[in-house]
Order: structure tokens, then C-alpha cells, then sequence
DNA sequence: TTTACTGCAAATAATTTGCAAAACT
DNA sequence: AGTTTTGCAAATTATTTGCAGTAAA
């Protein structure tokens, strides 16, 4: 069973309508490796049909995360974005300079997390995690 | 010296002008133990006298980024925290239910830091960084 | 048939910007 | 005096919302 179909058939157990626009959203979620914003899902969707209107991405989009369908990292200065919830960890490196997302692995958070689990009693949400600096082409005093 | 002095002194060498409204934010600034945001810099400021307007508090506050005088985080849901830089390093756990703001010991920051430097030659603005997820209070299935 | 969902357009809300007046150096 | 900075108000941008029509179940 395709994500897509997944995503679908959990949004109809839990007793909301089927509709195409909500097929094609998460299509489109499922089809982007994992990073999307609702720009992003408009525009592709946009690709196949017209029928679709960025209030209702919205919409959707906070269907699916109030769901907990898929996950939303904040990357800083409006950006947004969206990943199905079963496509992994991620640990994103946004250079505050640039603007540049690189991907680390998200193993490096586990070490944290435990930490932060005991002590606190949080739980972090390792599936998305943004973490601010800069990137080796933009860093000050770097070997380039 | 005071962290305000400190910080008006280097706007002074770096050219800039020092005005009542400068003094006045970066004041603000530091007397909030760590944490502000632009609509508080104002009110802060607003109960001492009226001389002062929310366009300038942006500009000033995105004078003091950018001369890396104060450090700034993104919270998520249009939360932006400013913070002297001289003020240490900050952890933060925000819960994306109920919007609580935990202070986590930074140095459970290093070894990830290490980490990404050494794997992305990225360098993470440890002063200030923001964890997203659910506090012991949201967190479904806690011990509460 | 019933009620949820969608599209449209207007409403929000936070931040940014142009420009003339005021003020720092 | 000369240039930067400020205040005001309008512009911008992303997101949200009301409402009436459309369609899923």
C-alpha cells in the first residue's frame, strides 16, 4: 500500500470525506521526498488540474498534522514545511545566511532526546527537527 | 560595565549612531532576563515614554542581529526571541500544544555540535536553540 | 438527503518600506 | 552641515475565515 493510500484510508477511519482535492494534496505530499510547503503542494498539484485552491492546502495541511498524519518543522522566516510522518527522522541544517537546508542524520539527536526525555519529561519531535547556524560556505573564518 | 553599555559602545564603533530609542531597546533588551520579542521591547519601553515606534524596534533589532550584538530564535507560530549574546547559551523545549517554553541545559547541545561540525562543517548557533515537541503535560501517554 | 468540504474573496496579523522631518556627530 | 535615524502610514506576505454552493457518504 502506497503512503498516499495509507494517508487516505486513516483520514476515512477517522471519519473524515474522501475528496479528490485531499487525494491530490497528499499526493503531492507523498511525492515530494519528504519536504513541502503548502506553496509547494499547490503548485504541483496545480501541474494536473486547476481544482484546487491554496485556503483548502491549508486546510488540509492541518487536517493531516492535527491528525498526526504528518509532521511540520518550522525552518525559520515563514518557511514551513510538511513530510509524511512515516518518511523518517529528519535533522535539518538551515543556514541562517544563505537560506540553505543540508540533511544530517538524525541519530545525532538521540543522545538529546534522552537527556532531555529524563530530565524534562519532554518529548522532543525528533521526526523534523531544524537546527539554526551557518553552512560551511558561509561561516566566517571556515577553511574556504 | 552593563551588558546595555557593552552593547551601545559596540554600535557606536561599528559607526552607528546612539539615539534615545537605541539606548532605550537595547536597555529593554537587557533587562529581560534572556527572552523578548519585538512587541515587548515596545511595551517595555512604552511604559517609560511614547518616543518610540514598532518600525524602529524592528530595525533596531535587525541592526543588532546583524552586527551579531543579540542572537535570535525562531519559536515557531511567529514566536521570534531575541537575546544579548553575552547572555550563554540557551535550550529551549517549546511545546507545540500548549505553547510552554522549557529551559533545557545547553551543554546537552555539544556533542551534536561537535558532531555536525565535524560531519557538514555547518555551524550550529548553539546560543539559541529551539526544540519542538510535547511537554510533560501534553504528552499523551505520560506518566501524569 | 444530509452535512462536510471547497472556492472565493475579504480579513488578519506581523513585518517591511518610502519619504519627509528630526537629530546624532 | 551632513547623513543617519525616526515616525507615520501604506504595502507586503502568509495564513485564516465567512459564507453559499457542491459533493461525498
Amino acid at each position: 500500500m502506497t503512503s498516499t493510500e495509507s494517508l487516505l484510508s486513516a483520514l476515512r477511519q477517522d471519519g473524515f470525506r474522501i475528496t479528490p482535492q485531499r487525494e491530490m494534496i497528499v499526493a503531492a505530499i507523498a511525492d515530494s521526498d519528504g519536504h513541502t510547503t503548502a506553496d509547494d503542494v499547490l503548485a504541483r498539484v496545480r501541474t494536473k488540474t486547476q481544482a484546487l485552491n491554496l485556503a483548502t492546502v491549508y486546510r488540509t495541511l492541518e487536517l493531516l498534522v492535527g491528525e498526526g498524519l504528518i509532521s511540520r518543522a518550522d525552518l525559520g522566516e515563514g518557511r514551513i514545511v510538511y513530510a509524511t510522518a512515516g518518511h523518517g527522522q529528519h535533522l535539518h541544517l538551515v543556514c541562517r545566511r544563505c537560506g540553505r537546508v543540508i540533511e544530517a542524520d538524525p541519530d545525532l539527536l538521540e543522545p538529546m532526546r534522552v537527556q532531555i526525555a529524563l530530565q524534562h519529561g519532554f518529548q522532543p519531535d525528533v521526526s523534523h527537527v531544524p537546527i539554526f547556524g551557518l553552512c560551511s560556505d558561509c561561516a566566517p573564518g571556515g577553511s574556504d
